[in-house]
RNA sequence: CGCGGGGUAGAGCAGUUGGCAGCUCGCCAGGCCCAUAACCUGGAGGCCGUGGGUUCAAGUCCCACCCCCGCAACCA
């Protein structure tokens, strides 16, 4: 058994997927970035379930920030909760429209939510992590925003140097975390894998190494006009991140539902943006750590913490070579984007264009260039040039084969009558090419690279969509059918087969070209789904003698 | 010395553990005619930011330097 295999198996057997979004801020919609996110986990989620796997998929709205009070009051609406509610409601109907298919949507003003941080609280009080202490903040008038100490430079606000800092003196909770920079740094020596990429992980382990320290983790109620109070405490509210990363417990059941909690905790996966890893790779796994000790469902048998499994940071894409920014008002609706394009190209686009974890470029001329040149001309084209010799030679069906399914395995044998009837070398690696793509496949799905997975579809040697359209090619079927009729039954059938197999390898990130094309292929996609991951990944799943329906374009030009 | 990312063919990017420099688009020349003016083949085009070092061998490791960008301020 090699390598590959090994991780092939490991992605099937895997007992759950849990895996989250960040929850976003509601003060404005969600633009390019936030959908790019969401639709890496999306498509993750969907990669494995298709295989089986249970799977969890949660995404929300974070509602406890001041800036969404900015934001209401900016929008003129003097009911927060309405605002808030209106907001969500953008949030969750943008995802469904783009065919996000989340399991559940927290908003973290939700009653479940506030027993979960409850709890959490109670629980990092009673391991003495959570102390009282007076400190001194700096405001800047400019910023309208306090400073952090790291911020200040010569005693002022570099942004408004001429204007003075005031000093307010200001009585919070603070939450003990630098108690566990020992053992952070123990978890990224022991677990390189809870953070990727690398770089991260280096980033991260500076950053707990130099300067991680006790995190202030309230404020005063009266300054606040949200927030979840201090359990005991009404004068006091928590800070919105403190309350903001216990939502991927809280979804699951945590201070609600034990049953649910042990089934889906812990997280397999935290998807973030680079810029909130020490919120995720360092704050998040502390106060775990922490609570862990009071509380034993966040314990393992071995009381250890249970924490999340993997944290990944993926890259920021900036819009035409500009960073997205509202004050340049270049941020991208992504339903203006559904308006010009197929969801499905949409979403072939950002997970192909991005070298996972690294930032890349949105230009609407290279979604183009992308939509025309890999999923017309290469995809759709295959699809329907497959297609359309089968039903013009072998009466609208699938052709069927005299000497069975086996002998679509002798079309890469050299030195076999069927070479003989093609001129030159066969690219095609037949069934066993087909095999390794699949493994490819998972095995890109199982370290979150969705870039490198369709990049292989795409080109990969043996096996891929090049290679198809290159079959073509080399055999000729459009020719043979003249010569020798039951070769080019064989070289159609493989053409067939393996588009559907494209289609099924395809489905997390194009789920709706994905069933069109197996209806295409006169195939029923539920059905087939229905036999299991096994089924899909066999060779010879395309009935020969079906019925084939008249094509359509699956990516038409100039949409 | 605030933190971080990057400088590779005209453009946009890949380059895992160091081993003849790749991909997509564009360009040039052929082929094919099943197909969405689509498909296939071949070609031109790079001192892999600069200067040192380690090595039989460096885009890949080490040191120095130059330039660009992100965060620190709405914003994943």
């Amino acid at each position: 058994m090699d390598k590959t295999t090994i991780l092939t198996y490991s992605l099937t057997m895997k007992n759950k997927f849990y895996v989250t979004t960040p929850i976003y801020y509601v003060n404005d919609k969600p633009h390019i970035g936030s959908t790019y996110t969401t639709v890496v986990a999306d498509a993750l989620a969907r990669a494995h379930r298709l295989r089986g796997v249970p799977t969890m998929f949660l995404t929300g709205t974070d509602e406890n920030s001041q800036k969404n009070v900015e934001a209401a009051e900016k929008a003129g609406e003097k009911d927060l909760q309405k605002y808030l509610d209106s907001m969500a409601q953008i949030w969750s109907q943008t995802w469904k429209e783009l065919g996000i298919s989340f399991d559940d949507f927290i908003r973290t003003t939700e009653e479940r939510h506030h027993k979960a941080v409850e709890r959490f609280w109670k629980a990092v009080e009673k391991s003495g992590d959570i102390y009282k202490k007076e400190y001194e903040r700096s405001y800047c008038v400019g910023c309208e925003e306090f400073k952090t100490p790291f911020e200040v430079k010569d005693g002022r606000c570099p942004l408004h140097p001429n204007k003075e800092l005031q000093i307010v003196q200001e009585e919070n909770y603070f939450f003990r975390a630098s108690a566990y920079k020992d053992e952070l740094l123990k978890l990224y020596h022991e677990h390189p894998e809870f953070i990727q990429p690398v770089s991260r992980l280096n980033e991260t382990r500076n950053y707990v190494k130099d300067a991680f320290e006790d995190f202030s983790i309230s404020r005063e109620a009266k300054k606040l006009s949200c927030g979840i109070p201090v359990p005991g405490d009404d004068s006091q509210r928590i800070y919105v991140w403190f309350d903001a990363l216990i939502n991927y417990m809280s979804a699951v059941g945590y201070g609600t539902d034990d049953k649910m909690f042990a089934k889906w905790w812990p997280a397999t996966l935290h998807l973030v943006g680079k810029d909130i890893i020490k919120f995720h790779c360092a704050l998040w796994p502390a106060m775990i750590m922490s609570a862990a000790k009071s509380d034993e469902l966040l314990r393992n048998e071995d009381e250890s913490p249970k924490l999340p499994e993997h944290v990944f940071a993926h890259g920021f894409f900036t819009i035409n070579g500009q960073k997205i920014s509202k004050s340049l008002g270049n941020a991208i609706d992504p339903l203006d984007l559904v308006k010009e394009y197929p969801i499905d190209a949409i979403r072939y686009f950002l997970l192909r264009e991005i070298t996972f974890g690294e930032d890349g470029d949105f230009s609407l001329a290279r979604l183009a260039e992308r939509y025309n040149a890999d999923l017309g001309n290469t995809f759709g084209n295959l699809v329907n040039r497959a297609i359309s010799m089968s039903r013009k030679y072998f009466d609208n069906k699938v052709p069927s084969l005299a000497s069975g399914i086996e002998s679509t395995f002798d079309i890469q044998r050299s030195g076999h009558s069927a070479q003989q009837t093609f001129d030159g070398p066969i690219s095609w690696g037949g069934k066993d090419a087909v095999d390794t793509l699949w493994q490819s496949v998972d095995q890109y799905i199982e370290s979150n690279r969705l870039d490198l997975a369709l990049e292989t579809i795409w080109g990969g040697e043996g096996c891929s969509l090049i290679v198809a359209n290159r079959l073509v090619e080399e055999t000729k079927p459009f020719k043979l059918i003249k010569e020798n009729p039951e070769q080019a039954a064989i070289v159609l059938y493989t053409l067939l087969e393996a588009c559907r197999h494209f289609a099924w390898m395809i489905e997390p990130i194009m789920p709706n070209i994905a069933e069109e094309i197996i209806r295409q292929l006169g195939q029923d996609p539920i059905a087939e789904r229905k036999q299991g991951i096994k089924y899909l990944q066999s060779w010879g799943g395309l009935k020969p003698g079906s019925e084939l329906p008249e094509p359509k374009i699956l990516f038409p030009r100039n949409a």
